[in-house]
DNA sequence: CCTTGTGGGATTGTTCAACGATCCCTTAGC
DNA sequence: GCTAAGGGATCGTTGAACAATCCCACAAGG
């Protein structure tokens, strides 16, 4: 940091390095909560398989935490819907049911319908071409991934899309349900043998309403959206409950 | 238990008897839960008023539990948005700023105006009629609560109310997320001098909505309802604000 | 064969004491 | 008046300990 400069000349070069993300790294430094980063990164991307049991003596041994700061990261991400705790028998990644997952979809609907609708527009929303701009982009990301046949890109290409929408509302509330809603929605995908064939055909459709929405057509932009949420449901939801059934 | 009956038999023995409710009772034992709950109710009654610092050795001292113990109820009632915890510095009843305060008004407006909708109503709503019902009921409650001058139960009545709305759509994410905003509603009542002067305004409107809901014309409902909240959020806010700036 | 007890072994639930790390406030210095 | 160093309080984390609970296997009884 520079040497003499005055207080508020000071804050303000720190603002405008756009360095207000990487504070995240420094201050928010708890163990807990870095345990917490660590587990939620393998949860989501498999490496703990919905239903798996996570043991505090081999995980904490693993890490080298103590059992006490691991039972508060595995608080912390039982209150993320990630893991489940059940009473003097651990945690365990969750099981996301049937009914879970067409919870799931039922919020998505209201939210991200409303978030095209323009309801409750609030302070911290973004100008509305740079809304709009957001969802293009991973819509974008989501085309070249499926060019390359990165899945895994595709995947979090539309994720990032239907956050961008939310995104619209400017409500850090709404924003933090769809993130967990989304979280969940992770799990439902580690149980399927092939979670790409579910986003690639979708693709198209993020398209035309990112199109409309460029247009500037919002409530036809919203018609499409549900469409899609509900077509998406249905396929999703028949398929898990019989991968569920099978094993 | 009965000595000899089958496996079956038993439960649906269990079943008919209605036991479901009393469970909560017992398995949910967990002492840091129990603290939780004590906290919980201390602070949603104003006994320890936002801003209030909760230092882990006197509470956990007065409450004959231990700090790692006392730090899970403490992570419990972070999660609900009740506490605050700011690192190396302790946990704190949480202050709602205005944008906060604007926030919940915009998730409110989303949820409850889907509800009346009946956007992605699930399997677990209920009837139409019993859903209106419930509202219907939680609207009498508060006009007898105000006959009888009885504003604590009011205030309860009418989260009652908009509770019922959001009941319609029959989402276990949505109760829960429409329990947390309204517990953090609570929060900005207790910073202002008189809470009760703005339940009953509104309690003619909930009567209006329930009448017109009971009609059958939900979307007239709709209108009144998202207008009702845009009255009482320009209400609330400017109060709100003006109560923070004074002390 | 099915159900009902009864152990043992493993794991979690809870508490306690201790030490290092961090923050806030005060004091000293320029 | 502002910056820098020090002290005290509190939090963060650990390790160990013991009780409570669950799971599994096995034996006893109908």
């Amino acid at each position: 940091m520079a040497g003499g400069v005055a207080k508020n000349d000071r804050r303000r070069l720190a603002e405008v390095s756009g360095l207000a993300s990487d504070r995240a790294l420094l201050g928010r430094a708890s163990t807990a909560e870095r345990v917490a980063d660590i587990l939620r990164d393998r949860i989501t991307e498999g490496f703990f398989p919905p239903g798996a049991r996570l043991s505090e003596e081999s995980i904490g041994g693993a890490l080298g935490v103590s059992r006490n700061t691991l039972r508060e990261a595995f608080r912390l991400l039982t209150h993320e819907r990630l893991l489940e705790h059940r009473l003097n028998r651990g945690v365990f990644v969750r099981v996301v049911t049937v009914e879970d997952l067409d919870d799931i979809f039922r919020v998505r609907m209201i939210v991200e319908s409303a978030a095209l609708r323009g309801l409750g527009q609030g302070p911290y929303a973004p100008e509305a071409g740079e809304g709009i701009e957001a969802i293009d982009a991973a819509v974008q990301a989501g085309e070249e991934a499926a060019a390359a046949r990165a899945w895994a890109d595709l995947s979090t290409a539309n994720l990032r899309f239907h956050q961008a929408i939310v995104a619209l509302v400017g409500s850090p509330r709404t924003d933090e349900l769809m993130r967990g809603v989304l979280a969940e929605l992770r799990l439902v995908f580690h149980v399927m043998d092939d979670p790409q064939r579910f986003y690639a055909p979708y693709l198209v459709r993020n398209r035309q309403i990112a199109d409309t929405l460029l247009a500037g057509d919002a409530a036809a932009a919203e018609r499409l959206l549900l469409a899609y949420l509900e077509d998406s449901r249905g396929q999703l939801s028949g398929a898990y409950a019989q991968r569920i059934k099978e094993g």
